[in-house]
DNA sequence: ACAACTTATAGTCTTTATGACTATTAGTCG
DNA sequence: CGACTAATAGTCATAAAGACTATAAGTTGT
């Protein structure tokens, strides 16, 4: 379907919130950096292009993924008129390893103060899957799925911070986080630093699961 | 673009919620109801096509409409791949007035009780819809937008109610809504009442710009 | 072995919001 | 005028949030 892209924004996360960019190796805008996208063949759905273009750029599969929004706006894409349907998704630093080629010459991770000038309406979409990550990580526990099985509750109080860009009181975070009964507790404590090891946790997605319809509102 | 519609679910609210439906006049579903749709032209962006298309149905324009996002199972429409681009709106009775023709012979209003079986996906884009609707009017004002410009506390709670499908208990309604400062009262009442009339409020704009960044959360 | 430092973790206190109520008031209808 | 209906006011107990202070458990350097 030639009018009808993919464009996909790609987080993870070490030690701050960054996106995965490509650069082009051809087409118009060759050289610059943009999100990584593609066209949607006649025999896949939406959802199937968009794995389909996350796997074939991280090499990550299983993994969250959400429909952000399409982006029409008449000129959008030089000399051709195409839709775009923007997907976002989290990937866990650990799963994630880089697959080069795919009509793209580099691919690299941004932190989010270093993203440089995008074609198209790229930054945009940037932009709202920031926005629509902000949301939705208040609502649901989305943020595990940028972290390693194992973390601690520093790793993902910074990961919040780091999303909702805002400050957050260690010992009350502590208390919300255990307070909702979704940390498992692993048993061990992280090593190799340089003063008191934290314990290690883990996401009770079962507890999840049956705690679905159960609130999860932080209105930091 | 003939791959490429939309479909808008464009909800009413008397007494409780409702949902426009128009009966196809011609073609592949002839003579049943479905979300009311169209082609998006060359040029004119989503957002554009959304409105042409409320505005031929409803007559109504300037109102709040957003995009819900896109559809795209391979064999979600007969004999042909077609995405669309799923948009929601909100109008008051006071504004709409119904606008016949269209390639539909006939359009109404029903509520969520009576809506009948829908062709292609559009019970699913319904389903989004709703939940989209719940989520929202949680975090932003937008029930408003379903009302009369003057309106009372106990209609503002039903609509309420309606859509997040709860009781609420009246004086704690109150006391949150009037706590929030975004109601303006209008030194009127209603009339035409068997019993205490209760006063008019209208939905203060100003004071919700500047308050934007202020959480605005319900959380029942 | 101990002091200095860093981060983890525990706990306190005050303020505010919520939910479940009861009570009172203002109006209509017969 | 009394019954009825809905509006509006107010109370009280509970729970959560935010701002803290305090202590514990490790590390590193001397």
């Amino acid at each position: 379907m030639d009018d009808l892209s993919i464009d996909s924004v790609i987080f993870g996360f070490s030690n701050e919130l960054k996106v995965l960019l490509v650069k082009h190796a051809e087409g118009i805008s060759k050289g610059k950096w943009a999100l990584p996208g593609g066209w949607i063949t006649y025999d896949e759905s939406l959802d199937e292009a968009a794995y389909r273009i996350l796997r074939l750029l991280t090499g990550v599969k299983d993994i969250f993924l959400e429909q952000l929004q399409a982006f029409g706006s008449v000129d959008r894409f030089p000399n051709k008129r195409v839709v775009t349907v923007a997907y976002y998704s989290l990937v866990k630093d650990e799963d994630y390893n880089v697959v080069a080629g795919f009509t793209a010459s580099d691919v690299r991770w941004f932190s989010l103060s270093e993203i440089p000038s995008l074609p198209y309406d790229h930054k945009e979409i940037l932009d709202h899957a920031l926005e629509q990550l902000k949301t939705k990580i208040k609502q649901e526990p989305i943020g595990f799925n940028l972290l390693p099985k194992k973390f601690t509750l520093l790793q993902l109080q910074s990961l919040y911070e780091s999303i909702l860009q805002l400050k957050l009181d260690k010992p009350n975070f502590r208390r919300k986080m255990l307070g909702m009964k979704l940390l498992i507790d692993c048993h061990e404590k992280q090593d190799n630093v340089s003063h008191r090891a934290a314990k290690l946790y883990m996401f009770d997605e079962d507890v999840y699961r049956s705690l679905k319809e159960h609130k999860f509102v932080l209105d930091w």
